[in-house]
DNA sequence: TTTTATGCAAATTTTTTGCATGTCA
DNA sequence: TGACATGCAAAAAATTTGCATAAAA
């Protein structure tokens, strides 16, 4: 049986390549490296992982990678803090945020679609804009920095 | 009569002496031009509008005082595009932002307290992070950019 | 063989810092 | 006066770009 980090992979490198992007040594590199990951990494934190076997690899070929990826629908992007973070996660889902130490979680949700409620109330405010999804931040303090704080 | 964003100025300058920061010219002009802006600026943004008339100005005061604004509690700071973008509306809000032109509005809300079907779908997925508020991006389209899309 | 990606290095953009000087309270 | 803020300039991060070379389809 293959571990999961595996299988993701390969659906990745599959999508991928259906989505019409070549797969070269560093992008296979790359997906292996990320479509696992949870920790929603920077473009520099995963240079910094590869660098070690792939000491050819360029900083710019991460960044085209991941952007490539977000393009194509299979990485999402996140802006908290300074510096865009990476999300492989696919299905709908929310964020959790640390306001302490910025650890970063996902919160599955059935659909990001907008309810009623929310398009009336962003109809009263903005008048015309059609919203296509609704991405919340549960912001807040993880339990490891509750428990520092006592 | 004082115009409302004379008022709000006055309000954020009270705000900010009380919080016991010092009032400097800098600073009353940096409020002055950002207590009553709705648009979300960048501080590169507020630095261009504030050298015609202070050309004195440094970027540095620029930005550290937007920062002593959010430390303050007097603005909030917003992460969308590639820089960080100052929030003059201390009401509870959400916010919309178009996918093509990037335009960011307000959607005020009642309160940003996380309702009980919120802390529970948190507490599934982060098991001990205590949720503080809950913050929504409305994703889609501005009326203009609909239209350009046609 | 044609198209696309890579590496490298440099340019931009965004944010932060140190420190001598100046100003508010 | 004393604490805090400013300006300036430089450093540190983060992101993007150009172009010759290399590899995938």
């Amino acid at each position: 049986m293959l571990k999961k980090s595996e299988e993701r992979a390969r659906a990745m490198l599959g999508d991928l390549t259906r989505a019409g992007l070549k797969l070269t040594a560093q992008r296979k590199a790359i997906v292996h490296e990320f479509a696992a990951d949870p920790t929603h990494p920077t473009a520099q934190d995963l240079y910094d992982r590869l660098r070690g076997d792939f000491p050819q690899m360029s900083f710019a070929t991460v960044y085209n990678t991941l952007d490539a990826l977000a393009s194509a629908g299979l990485s999402g992007t996140l802006r908290i803090g300074n510096a865009a973070r990476f999300d492989p996660n696919t299905l709908p889902h929310h964020h959790v945020v640390c306001e302490k130490c910025g650890a970063i979680g996902d919160v599955p949700a059935k659909t990001l679609d907008p309810s009623p409620a929310a398009t009336r109330n962003v109809r009263r405010a903005a008048p015309g804009f059609r919203v296509r999804a609704v991405e919340r931040i549960y912001k807040g303090l993880c339990l490891a920095c509750q428990r520092e704080n006592s």
